[in-house]
DNA sequence: ACGCTGACTTTGGCTAGGCATAGCCAGGAG
DNA sequence: CTCCTGGCTATGCCTAGCCAAAGTCAGCGT
């Protein structure tokens, strides 16, 4: 017997690809790797045009396309402000639907910190009540701790019918 | 005080960037397209090199070349198998840090349902036993399900001494 | 021994996306 | 009213990545 794992999820029929498939979408707006810097970066407290682009390391241009394409994508929502003493400015900050990426932000930084070695330094996500290292782990709603195989991928048709006028 | 969200999460001082983040370098793993729907169609079971480049919809080149890549990078593992009168072929399989993956791959999935609108169809990740819905939830190793300013990053220099002859 | 099939590899052409540099614009300071 | 600064926008070049199509290769079936 070589090894346990065999399909890990529980896949009872085939699922919609290509733009039907929702982890397909989710990478239309956040599959580049300078959006999910910019996260990054806005996670980490990021909210002005120039701290947002220094952080990730990219030119202005690429900046600001990637965040217009996250504002439009609802993760990032551009509103005034002022400083004392300064000029209305705008600040990007992270939507509802912006914060619900943290997950997966903070699962890349795990695995990262786990299996990307070579780095100098480490970078620890913790608990700040008790200290202890904190990761994206699969819950169901009931508020079990799902193991990998007890997860079942189901597909439904959405909305079978009332396509009433608006 | 304008907004509750200020800064998410409580990240005292600046963190590494670049290639000394391991946001970043996950990211040079499965940062691209591709490469996360591959790792998409592992978890649903694929393992043949057609299948996987099918169900990804990418060229065989492409497909070849990410596979090189997750494999090289240990998060697939090319193993020969033999079906009965068949001759023998290597398939792709989820190594141990592949399978840590998931709860990034899922955290997609559950957020693409949410607010990628515009599919016909949802796909549902559920708990076998109980059939409730399944998304990555941050926990920290105490147990404590933890909010998302209750996270506190920072970072630290690795193997802080040993600088000997280079 | 030959052919077929699955699994790649190679080649050539094309497009998206990146960078650098420079330019533009708004608006408080002076 | 002009200057200055932060925040974009525009231009030109250059590379990475993609696709399609064709070629290669291993080895079981006949």
């Amino acid at each position: 017997m070589p090894v346990q794992h065999s399909a890990s999820l529980a896949v009872p029929a085939a699922q919609p690809r290509g733009d039907q498939c929702p982890i397909d979408r989710t990478l239309g707006v956040v599959g580049s790797r300078p959006a999910l810097l910019l996260l990054r970066e806005a996670f980490y407290g990021a909210r002005r045009f120039d701290d947002l682009a220094r952080g990730v390391g990219v030119s202005d241009a690429v900046a600001a396309q990637r965040l217009k394409e996250l504002v439009a994508a609802g993760v990032l929502e551009k509103e005034p402000y002022q400083e004392p003493g300064q000029r209305t400015r705008h600040e990007y900050v992270l939507t509802e639907a912006g914060h619900e990426l943290l997950p997966v932000v903070l699962g890349l930084l795990a695995w990262g910190e786990r299996h990307a070695a070579g780095a100098r330094t480490s970078i620890t996500a913790s608990h700040a009540d008790c200290g202890a290292p904190v990761e994206p782990v699969l819950m169901c709603a009931e508020g079990h701790r799902v193991a990998e195989d007890d997860v079942l991928v189901t597909a439904a048709r959405r909305q079978p019918a009332r396509q009433s006028a608006r």
